[in-house]
RNA sequence: GGCCCCUUGGUCAAGUGGUUAAGACACCGGCCUUUCAAGCCGGUAACAGGGGUUCGAGUCCCCUAGGGGUCACCA
């Protein structure tokens, strides 16, 4: 059998986190058994569907890096591919149930439904049946009158429908539970209950691979496949993935949007490994994933049944991991983009940022914060810490600062190397002047030039500001020093 | 409320009747280091509860509790 999934979002909104799984995974389960993958637009919902979404869906699919075979900007066979470009089929399918008489009109109005609904909500849900006898004179007389009907599916009573879930096993749910649903709405749109098995099987689905809300409606469809007399897909329903408060991820607690992490600087491939392993685990104890090894390694069998709680925390880990394997080149064109989104200008360009990526890297989360270590590269007037400021009163500070001008000055050009050596040196003379180094050398200089006690190995951070500005700095901090009344001559 | 699904540390999770119950993130500590990170080493921490079945149960069965989904002319 050849393998054929789908992913096949409602364009009202942009890629969820967890619909980047449910994709992900259908994705990785056609390519290792060499199937196809397509990509559906289901935008029967006329109000909230808009074409803007679609593309943007489309975006963060090929951001990702996963892409399709059919569908949407793709083209195929089974075309068209958005479902309202196919209610004639739809139409075609109707037909065929109603000659069978396993549908029925309905001229109940939403408002009489919702009433009676009130009533008996906790008794049993879904439709009472009162247009399920109405006799075919009062049916045409009706409809003859102008009054719109929608259609239902007459759901066969007293039997149970059955089927084996890839991820969840053996399902059993009695029709007695399932009420007669509308499959075509008044305004002559089908449901989505409907769409989805007419294009499923005319798309030649093999496997269904959709997220765990969706396990309900699965004994509908499978009592329509066989009202069709078509054989019903394989069924893999994975679960949710839950925000930190245990509740389907919710903007309220943090971003649910995958161009929300695009926008802060995650790489998609750190995105891509870490949303696979949650609810998918390897046999060994790899965690870092390229796409192709996820391929090779994913297995349905091993999707988890549990809902997964989404943890910032680790997939910072997991970005900076890629942050730090990245060249700097690429991270740097990611950052600039990242940065202009924020509102950050970057006036030393795109070269000196990738040479602050380079000495910052091991820090990052991710792009974004890049913003927050700038400073620290262009400020003049840097925030002085208390400690910082004391280390400038040490007994020798006023002397190793004074030499470190002084040769900072003399260096040719400003490299690693150059800087590295002349620091060495200056310990080594501080040392044979006054008997001490190490610390009381290299600690008044790292205040002087940055105003703090801690941060970036001086040989990284004085290149990087550049002979002009680690002077002003200098400068500036035993300025403020002196004025803070301590005397360090 | 009915139905369906789920329940191993704070989080992701391994585990398919016999294990000292893995590993990762986070957290804590140590080493390294002119600082901070990174890195390396180590530590704290879990089978929701109760009944069975069994020589033996995280693993099988039942009940309870908790969580989620669904009960639309939304998808």
């Amino acid at each position: 059998m050849t393998v054929r999934v789908r992913y096949a979002p409602s364009p009202t909104g942009p890629l969820h986190i967890g619909s980047a799984r449910t994709v992900l995974y259908n994705w990785l389960f056609a390519r290792q058994h060499g199937g196809k993958m397509i990509l559906r637009s289901e935008d029967t919902d006329r109000e909230r569907s808009d074409v803007k979404w679609e593309q943007e869906i489309c975006q963060s699919l090929r951001w990702l890096g996963l892409d399709w075979d059919e569908g949407v900007d793709a083209g195929g066979d089974c075309g068209p591919y958005r479902q309202t470009q196919r209610l004639e089929l739809y139409r075609d399918y109707i037909q065929r149930l109603e000659q069978q008489g396993r549908t029925y009109y309905c001229f109940c109005t939403p408002e009489d439904l919702e009433a009676r609904r009130q009533q008996s909500r906790y008794e049993h849900g879904g439709y009472d049946g009162a247009c399920r006898q109405l006799s075919a004179q009062e049916v045409a007389r009706r409809l003859e009158q102008g009054e719109s009907a929608a259609v239902r599916f007459r759901v066969p009573r007293d039997t149970k429908v059955e089927f084996n879930d890839l991820v969840r096993g053996d399902i059993a749910v009695e029709t007695a539970e399932i009420s007669d649903f509308v499959i075509l709405k008044k305004d002559g749109i089908p449901t989505y209950n409907f769409a989805v098995v007419v294009d499923d099987v005319t798309m030649g689905i093999s496997h269904v691979i959709r997220a765990n809300e969706h396990l309900i409606n699965t004994p509908r469809q499978i009592l329509l496949y066989q009202a069709l007399g078509e054989q019903p897909p394989a069924f893999a329903h994975i679960s949710l993935i839950l925000d930190k408060s245990g509740r389907k991820m919710s903007k309220r607690m943090g971003d649910t949007a995958v161009d929300a992490y695009a926008q802060k600087g995650y790489l998609p491939e750190a995105i891509v490994n870490y949303i696979a392993l949650l609810g998918w685990s390897p046999e060994d104890e790899q965690e870092i994933f390229s796409l192709e090894e996820l391929v090779a390694e994913f297995d349905m069998g091993r999707v988890s049944r549990s809902p997964a709680i989404f943890d910032v925390k680790k997939l910072d880990w997991m970005n900076n991991q890629y942050i730090m394997q990245t060249d700097t080149g690429r991270l740097a064109d990611m950052a600039m983009e990242v940065l202009a989104g924020q509102g950050v200008e970057v006036a030393r360009g795109r070269e000196w940022l990738r040479q602050v990526i380079e000495v910052v890297r091991d820090e990052l989360a991710n792009l974004a914060q890049l913003a927050e270590f700038l400073p620290e590269f262009t400020e003049e007037e840097v925030e002085i810490s208390p400690q910082a400021m004391e280390s400038l009163t040490w007994e020798h500070s006023g002397l190793v600062l004074d030499q470190f001008i002084s040769r900072l000055k003399q260096l040719d050009s400003l490299t690693s190397d150059s800087v590295g050596e002349m620091l060495k040196q200056l310990n080594k003379d501080i040392k044979k002047q006054t008997g001490s180094g190490g610390k009381t050398v290299f600690m008044p200089v790292r205040a002087a030039l940055s105003g703090q006690t801690s941060g970036q190995e001086l040989y990284l951070l004085v290149p990087l500001l550049g002979r002009e500005l680690a002077l002003k700095r200098i400068d500036f901090c035993r300025r403020a020093a002196t004025d803070s009344g301590v005397n360090n001559e």
